[in-house]
DNA sequence: AGTTTATGTCAGCCTTGTTGACATTCCAAG
DNA sequence: CTTGGAATGTCAACAAGGCTGACATAAACT
């Protein structure tokens, strides 16, 4: 590691792509496009007192309504306090509900409101028009592979969050 | 836009790889992706007196040797102010050099003293090693896709930023 | 000579992450 | 029934790393 010639080109296999030439490439390309990634949504909440915080808890509670602040925890991987402070301005400012469970009274189940479905909706429309024009530009083969090699980048622990997520999609 | 089914499934073409739903998971993937990628060099960089800012100011000095701070600050997007105190702190370690221009004498050129390159080299295989093992697994053709839909996430000035330094390299 | 450019620096603010300590509520095991 | 531990909330303090605004300096350009 760290040869300067890395994997690649050491057997008679195609594996030039394993290049460490090619796998800064790689590092780059993620670094510039999170920045794309994020720009469009970050451009909407600056104009409010809302930060990329707010943002992903917004998302998970829409994407997975009811969920507790412990399960939201896991998912954001930051400190409860972190995401506590997040919770309380967004709970005050009347965009999200939360609820005593019912067979566990000590959870606390977490809702959009109305007002926080439509927040969500204006940033999910901005950061799905970006993904889906790039989504068209480099069609559907090079989706499949965007995805593939995302997923084998994840901790594997996250990995799982992912896949469940996915699959409680419609 | 939000209409719940996206833009694919209205005509009669294979669009449903543009459903909201797998934009989301789009989305979704990025989010849990860029987590893995940096979750390497943070553990390193914790136990120094350093961060995310360093390693990315590292990184691109690294990748061009004598760039300018006006120039890195175009790579990095971030403002002079929060640049410089990175970069002081970086130069005060003495992991990076500063030299004055010679044609321009107002421009500093900078670049990695031999500690900085020790640095920079932990911090790289960390992250190449992570990226190489998910590009392995997914294969070249996964890989090329996975970079024709990340340039396309990106803005277009990033684009070209990108495909500069990309095409400066060996 | 005057203006613009590149850089550095000081001060102050914000968001978002951290740790540590502590209170409350309440399920579940002994 | 009591007690231990889990889930949650909250307070305080702190750090990293963004930001803006203001100002200084040196060098280049016109």
């Amino acid at each position: 590691m760290g040869d300067g010639r890395g994997s690649g080109s050491i057997r008679g296999e195609n594996l030039l792509f394993l290049t460490d030439e090619q796998l800064r490439q790689g590092i780059e390309a993620m670094f510039f496009a999170y920045r794309g990634f994020t720009a469009d949504p970050d451009r909407i909440l600056t104009d409010m007192a809302y930060g990329r915080a707010h943002h992903r808890a917004i998302h998970f509670i829409n994407r997975a309504p009811g969920t507790t602040v412990n399960n939201l925890l896991n998912i954001l991987g930051v400190t409860k306090q972190s995401l506590n402070r997040v919770l309380r301005t967004l709970i005050e400012d009347g965009l999200v509900e939360s609820r005593v469970g019912k067979s566990d009274k000590r959870e606390r189940h977490l809702y959009l409101t109305e007002e926080g479905r439509a927040l969500e909706g204006r940033l999910s429309d901005a950061q799905r028009a970006r993904m889906r024009a790039a989504f068209r530009d480099a069609g559907p083969d090079a989706v499949a592979g965007f995805r593939t090699v995302l997923e084998a980048m994840m901790d594997t622990e996250m990995q799982r969050t992912y896949t469940r997520l996915k699959e409680s999609g419609t």
